[in-house]
Order: structure tokens, then sequence, then C-alpha cells
DNA sequence: AAGCGCGTTAACGGGATCTTGACGACGTGC
DNA sequence: GCACGTCGTCAAGATCCCGTTAACGCGCTT
């Protein structure tokens, strides 16, 4: 079963989608913002991606850029502006097509299909991101070197990885990984930072990929 | 360096296209019709097909059709129509992008970009994956050693040697095996896991390529 | 009717994983 | 120097998850 992701902040037009796409046998799943939409890929791993440019948290340029950092799946483009810079902008950023609304579903449809059909060819290679000497691919959940991670250590690295540089407050990561009820259970994380390193880290007492900052949260470095 | 077929009756439009992909470092050949266009193709062996539809002897279908009976080259289709009817017969038979004359030549640079980005599937892969000693051919639902596999089977199976190495989490083959109401029926999976485990493994206790990734799902391993 | 293959449930023991609490080490501000 | 908060570490117990065994129902063949 496809799964697609359709990211727009009219409810109407994610609504619409959902019927249509539903009824031709896809599974959907809808976002109405950026960060949605980058949370929810992250979570269910989408086949494809139907994005909307005008989003009100985040420029569809960011939006494309956060699924390129981790993921080759397919995105779909639609934007009421039919404006050239526009398409070539996005396009570029890592987009696959392009269309301009005011569309027909029959066409959405066959560009969907004619995203999807070619398929994963075989010789592709998936992003993997480097600590230390460690390759650690996050589509197929795998790192070398014979280390194996649990559920809730994969949860955390990938909350981190997914965002190379940026501070992670520790709110955040609890309110992800545990939930909302343990946003200030912060030994949690102690434990858990302090298992990742231990797996990942040459010097666990000397990070160097997975550091903390005190009282704010954690942060990767790449 | 990428050759471009430009398929155009209208010289001023294979003139142009010739000049401005030329100055982007790309290879062009162009053909007046249909027949040019199959007859070049199968001679230069171009690695994108920029196709009109308006061409004067066959049908842009038909030309779709004809390259498509022997090659994966990726297609795009220039037309003047904006009818939504053509995208979609254009597309379902096998272009893989379809732009509307008049169209801004950064915008067509950008979709020749976005759909050679990908990598081309090149060779035919072999069908044969080894599970120790053992030969699986999917395509022919046949392992050698006298061994059957019952339909459930098969699909579990399949799902995990289509992506090899990649973990693939539990919901995700409840949900695309037995159904959308089963993803939490995880004895589903054991059972049928140990049941794949006793006909494929040598040694069932131990697995060596259907592996067990706790609290996440399974994997298969080359 | 009986036997067989296949899919579906239920239950259990062992082990890995998560949770929880407590203890120093370190740095900061008073 | 001292109190305080934060972080890393350790060591339990509780909990969840996995592999296994066993049984049942259904459709088909014998």
């Amino acid at each position: 079963m496809t799964r697609i992701l359709v990211v727009d902040d009219d409810a109407q037009i994610t609504r619409a989608l959902r019927i249509n796409l539903k009824a031709r046998g896809y599974d959907v799943d809808t976002a109405p913002d950026g960060a949605g939409a980058l949370h929810s890929a992250a979570h269910t791993h989408p086949d494809l991606v139907v994005l909307d440019l005008g989003l009100p948290d985040m420029e569809g340029a960011e939006v494309i850029a956060g699924l390129r950092g981790w993921t080759a799946v397919p995105i779909i483009v639609l934007s009421g502006r039919a404006d050239s810079a526009d398409k070539v902008a996005a396009l570029d950023a890592g987009a696959d097509d392009y269309v301009t609304k005011p569309f027909g579903v029959d066409e959405l449809l066959a560009r969907i299909r004619a995203v999807t059909r070619r398929g994963r060819p075989a010789g592709e290679e998936n992003p993997v991101v480097l600590i230390g000497d460690r390759e650690i691919d996050l589509a197929e959940h795998s790192i070398s070197g014979g280390v194996r991670l649990t559920p809730t250590e994969w949860q955390l690295l990938e909350h981190l990885l997914r965002h190379p540089g940026k501070l992670i407050t520790q709110k955040e990561l609890l309110h992800d990984v545990w939930g909302p009820q343990y946003q200030t259970e912060t030994n949690y994380l102690r434990q858990y930072m302090a298992r990742l390193r231990r797996k990942l880290e040459a010097d666990p007492a000397r990070p160097r990929h997975l550091l903390t900052e005190p009282g704010m949260g954690y942060r990767f470095r790449p």
C-alpha cells in the first residue's frame, strides 16, 4: 500500500485529496504546516509527499530541504503561483514535480502515478550520517560496526540527527520521545544520552558529536 | 555528459532548445517527427527525451509507447494543449513529466534536472535472492530445495526481501500483509517469522538472514 | 466422514528493555 | 568557602517483548 502525506493549510484541499486518494487505494496522512509535515514524515515514512507551498510557518524550500536531508521520498509541489522562478526554486531544492493551482484531480493522480511508477532503482544509496567512524543509515535503521539500538534510543537519536547542528531543548526531546506528560523527567534524557554515547562515541566521557548544552538541551555536531 | 533527444516539428523550438541545452553542458540530438525520434533514440540511447506532442506523423502516445517498449529513459512531454485528459493520457502512457507551452526555458531546465537527478536504473537485476544455500526467485515464486511457502508466508518474505538490509517495522508488515486493522497483532508476525525461519534458515534458533530487531521490527540480511 | 493444509488465537517462560531512585562530580553564584 | 542546581553514572525492580508450544476452525481433498 502506497502511503501519501498531503501537506496543506487549506483544510478543504486536504479533505478533498484525502477522499480522492483513499478512493484510489492510497493510504493518506495530512499535515497543516511545515513543522507538522516534517514530524509526520519522520514518523510514518510516507512513499510520496504532496506539498503545498503557501504554508503559514515555513518556506516551501525549507520543508523540501528538511525532507531531503534524510530521505529521497518523491515530492510533488502544489502552488498557486505559476511564476517560473518559483518552479525552478522548488525543483532545484529537490522536488520531483510541480503542479499549479487550480489543478485537475485527474492530472494530480496521473502525476502521482508517474512519480511512483519509477519505483526504487536498485543502485540507489541512502543518505548516511557519520558519527566518528560509524555510519548511520536512518532509512534502513542500521549502523555499521554491529551496533544495535533499542527503540527509545533510535527515537532519541533520530530527533538529534534530523537537525544537524541545531540545539534541541530537553522539553522538546522528552515531549516527542516519551510524551507530553514527561516534559520534566530529565533523568530519562541523562540515562539515554549516556547509552547513546556509550554505543556511538569513541570516548563516551568526551563526546565529540552528541553534545550537552548545560541547562538547555542537546545538540548533534556532524 | 548527459545526452538529450529533443523531438519537435517546429524548427524554431528545436533550435532554441539546442542552443540553451548546449549552453548548460548537455549533449543534444534533435528529431523532427516520431519516426525519426524512435530511430534516433534506438541509435544513440539518449539519457533523456523531450517530446513534443504535435508531431506530423504519429500520435504522442504512440511515440511514448514505442520508447517504453524497450527503454526506461525519462520522457518530458511538451504540449500546446493544457487539457487535463491529454496530460493524464501522456503520463499514463509512460511519460515522466508534462510541460504546457508556452513554457519558460528556466522551468524546462529545472524539470530536466529534477528528472535526471534520480539515478537511472541502468542494468537488469537478477531476481534471485540467496538465503544461505537456498535460491529464492521472487518473480517465479519458487525456492530451491523443495521448499514450499504458503501465500501469507510469501507476502511476508517478499516485503523483507524487497528491501535488503532495511528494517521493516512490525506495523508496516502487519498493515501490508494482513490489513490496516491488524497493525497491533504482533503474534501473527511471531508466528509466521518462526515458520519462515524453520523453512529457510539453516539453524532456525540462530537466524542469520531473517533478523529480529527487538521492539522495532524485522530485517533481511543478504 | 476423516484427513490435511492453512490461518487464527491463546498462553507461558526467559530475556531484553524501560523505569525509577539514589549517589558523586562539576560548575556557578552568593 | 559554601549552597545549589545540573549532569553523568550505577544499580536495582518492573515491565514489555519475543520465541515457542498447543489448540481450534475452516475449506478442500480423499
